[in-house]
DNA sequence: ACCTGAACACCGTTCAAGT
DNA sequence: ACCTGAACACCGTTCAAGT
């Protein structure tokens, strides 16, 4: 399934200077950046981007896997210092801020929770899902998959509440979607 | 503020063909479809367009224009045939529907939320949002404005979750967001 | 085995020339 | 006043030639 034979040497640094360039660059410009823009400031033919990253899409991947598997990891964390449903909605929060204040993860997110990719989020999620369902402060016939759909859904529409700084509207947004629209 | 003096015939014309291809193209190519495409299709040359739409966005909003007032309007008939609650939970789904099934309209709502183009479904999610509020079947701390920021966030988590059939998933979405991820 | 970059196709946008 | 379409700039993708 791996790699089984190593990578030339010099195949190996194009790929990583390639993927470094590639996280500025969609950082900076969003999921659009343009490719012969990366493969230039990278040092390299588009030739060797194609050859390495054969989509857009797989470049993104590549591109933000660690800052993904970084908040997959924040999971157990935060799992660790709270109580089932506020470690699920910490998290979220995380999660939803990452997605909107690196440009780019929003988009590869949104796809990426049915894509290899997602894997490592998808797995925080069942966990910190499952574990609120025990504790009985998550309701029980929500799928893990569905939480991270609302999310996402959740970052959007924080997004474009642009004007009141960020990361205040995804904990207003989600605070809604937790505790419901209709009054208690 | 309007139109003073009328447009010549040809041009009346023209804008016409091409919003009636413009509509046409868009739903089924996505907001991204080609403009010298939809020129071409319309019959006339690409800079005619241009002169009647500056932006792809003002050729989307013309475009569904109708549609969206359509959405609007719907408003106030189901204002009087359901309570409060049931009204805006109704029309929040057949406006997330709507966004799903005619591709190009998410995106062009998810803008226009605050744009000229969305005065009307503002004016539609202000009233009916009141009414809930008012019947004591919505949080009274909610602005319309983020009812449907949230209704768009819906629409994407749903058309996300493509596999299980379109509007079925907006209802679910939309249930979730009302009734809260908390147990009641 | 891998890299390069020219070549091709495509699209958005502008604008000089036309009626 | 409005239309046309060539011209330009830009981008993604492929592939023959090179090491």
């Amino acid at each position: 399934m791996a790699q089984v034979r190593p990578m030339r040497a010099d195949a190996r640094r194009n790929r990583e200077r390639l993927l470094e360039v590639a996280a500025a660059a969609f950082a900076e410009r969003g999921e659009g950046a343009s490719l012969d823009d990366i493969a230039r400031r990278a040092g390299v033919g588009v030739g060797t981007l194609y050859r390495h990253f054969p989509t857009r899409q797989a470049l993104l991947e590549a591109a933000y896997l660690d800052r993904i598997e970084a908040i997959a990891a924040r999971a157990d964390l935060i799992a660790a210092e709270r109580a089932p449903g506020e470690a699920l909605l910490e998290w979220l929060n995380e999660l939803g801020v990452g997605m909107i204040q690196v440009r780019g993860m929003k988009a590869l997110l949104g796809t990426a929770v049915d894509t290899a990719c997602g894997e490592c989020v998808r797995g925080a999620a069942d966990r910190l899902v499952r574990a609120a369902q025990e504790a009985g402060t998550l309701r029980p016939d929500v799928e893990p998959v569905e939480v991270l759909r609302l999310a996402h859904g959740v970052a959007t529409a924080a997004e474009s509440a642009a004007g009141e700084g960020g990361g205040t509207a995804v904990r207003r947004y989600l605070s809604l979607l937790v505790e419901g629209l209709m009054p208690r």
